[in-house]
DNA sequence: TCTGGGGTCCTAGGACCC
DNA sequence: TCTGGGGTCCTAGGACCC
């Protein structure tokens, strides 16, 4: 068995790209956003600046720190031209996030030599050709070359021979596993579990007690390297949702009706450009005091149509806040929809009334709004999305990211 | 001027069916 | 008076990842 799986990670993919762009930036601590903290080059690490953080923390930490606003084109034709490189290599790349992949080069040695040296290939091209620094992990598992990616960055390659895996697992910190995140380390430092070793040592009964059987089954599998994961070229989405943050605003129907328009016009125009629809509606309302809610409706047929949406959202928002009385005011509006299924135009347009009938009596104007949807969709296929919509003048105002992000993190549908 | 926006997966309880 | 066992689906919440 031979380790020809490789993780390739941009490094502070962002913030490097700023200062790509921006040579003055260079060997300065950099953080792209303002609000929040979207990305931090590695000067502005060394200070504790981390991305999700808010500015205002962030500024605190690092005096120094250089805020500047991201140039979303750019990260989408950088992103997409690291990856370029690696199809070059192998046709098994399975592409995690604009900044990330994993790719199997186990059928192509013959043609470029050993995975180490094809991940050294991949970087050296990676700098020459697009000037941005890439760490590769190459191990036999994917986990196993994820986590070596980590451990190499920045900018590094580790390469893990799969007679020394376990010897190279077992001293690292839990938290570099997939899977853990804060509340799970400290869940297992209660247990005095540190490393990953100390994990593999503990008794399968006690993690599932700990941590439920999925993820107590799994962590104990991943700590013996037991990972049986194939590279899958291709996802099929199960949601697909937008949010807004609203800062501080009165839990009022004139303020939530607009913001839920815009958002379900959002995310109506994306099902229906991937020909999906979704029979599951789920609303979340953070409140003023951070604490959040959920309520989900779920149909008996998948819908995609922009005024249905925004409707069951609308309902699903008063349930929510008649529920919670004391809550004036509310600080994020979220709608999300699941239960997705391949549908073809003419199943929306003629299922959409028979869907709505059953459950919610007096919304059968499937056709309407379907013939509706279809006419917006195409003026913005030629004009672009602000050409016509529902409510984002009501929500503009507000608006903490451009749209150019969200877009931007969107998943492959 | 209290902290973004896009997702995935898991759990637990209840309804319901056979 | 007492009350099985297994399975599926729905809902609400939570942890985690990029």
């Amino acid at each position: 068995m031979t380790a020809t799986i490789l993780h390739a990670d941009l490094d502070a993919f962002y913030a490097s790209v700023e200062q790509l762009l921006d040579p003055t930036l260079r060997g300065k601590p950099v953080a792209v956003g303002g609000g929040v903290v979207l990305a931090a080059s590695y000067e502005a690490k060394a200070f504790g600046v981390a991305s999700g953080m808010p500015g205002r923390r962030a500024r605190e930490l690092c005096p120094a720190l250089i805020f500047v606003d991201g140039h979303f084109d750019d990260y989408k034709r950088l992103g997409d031209a690291a990856m370029k490189v690696i199809d070059d290599y192998t046709p098994l790349v399975e592409r995690l996030s604009i900044d990330e992949a994993f790719a199997d080069v186990r059928g192509c040695t013959h043609l470029f030599g050993p995975p180490a040296e094809i991940a050294a290939t991949i970087r050296r091209r990676v700098r020459a050709e697009l000037g941005l620094p890439i760490s590769v992990g190459v191990a036999r598992t994917k986990h196993l070359a994820k986590i070596a990616s980590q451990v190499a960055k920045p900018d590094g390659l580790v390469v893990v021979d799969p007679e020394r895996e376990l010897a190279f697992l077992h001293d690292l910190p839990v938290e570099l596993m997939w899977g853990v995140g804060p509340v799970t380390k400290m869940r297992l430092a209660a247990l005095g579990i540190a490393t990953i070793g100390e994990l593999a040592r503990t008794p399968g009964k006690s993690l599932e007690r700990l941590l439920g059987p999925a993820a107590g089954e799994k962590l104990a599998a991943l700590a013996w390297n037991r990972d049986p994961r194939e590279i899958r070229t291709h996802h099929r989405a199960r949601s697909a949702g937008a949010q807004s943050a609203l800062g501080r605003k009165p839990a009022h129907e004139r303020i939530y009706r607009p913001a839920l328009a815009h958002l379900a016009d959002c995310v109506a125009t994306r099902l229906r450009a991937k020909s999906l629809a979704g029979r599951t509606v789920t609303v979340r309302v953070r409140f003023a005091d951070l604490r959040a809610v959920t309520r989900s409706l779920t149909l008996d047929a998948p819908i995609a149509a922009t005024a249905s949406l925004a409707e069951i959202a609308e309902e699903l928002v008063r349930a929510a806040l008649a529920d919670h009385p004391a809550e004036t005011h509310i600080s994020l509006l979220a709608i999300s929809v699941s239960h997705l299924a391949k549908q073809s135009a003419l199943q929306l347009e003629l299922g959409l009334g028979l869907a709505n009938e059953a459950r919610r009596p007096g919304t059968r104007r499937g056709l309407a709004r379907h013939a509706a949807d279809c006419a917006i969709d195409k003026i913005r296929q030629r004009f672009g999305w602000s050409a016509i919509g529902y409510g984002s003048v009501a929500l503009g105002a507000h608006r903490s990211v451009p749209d150019a992000f969200r877009e931007l993190a969107e998943k492959e549908l």
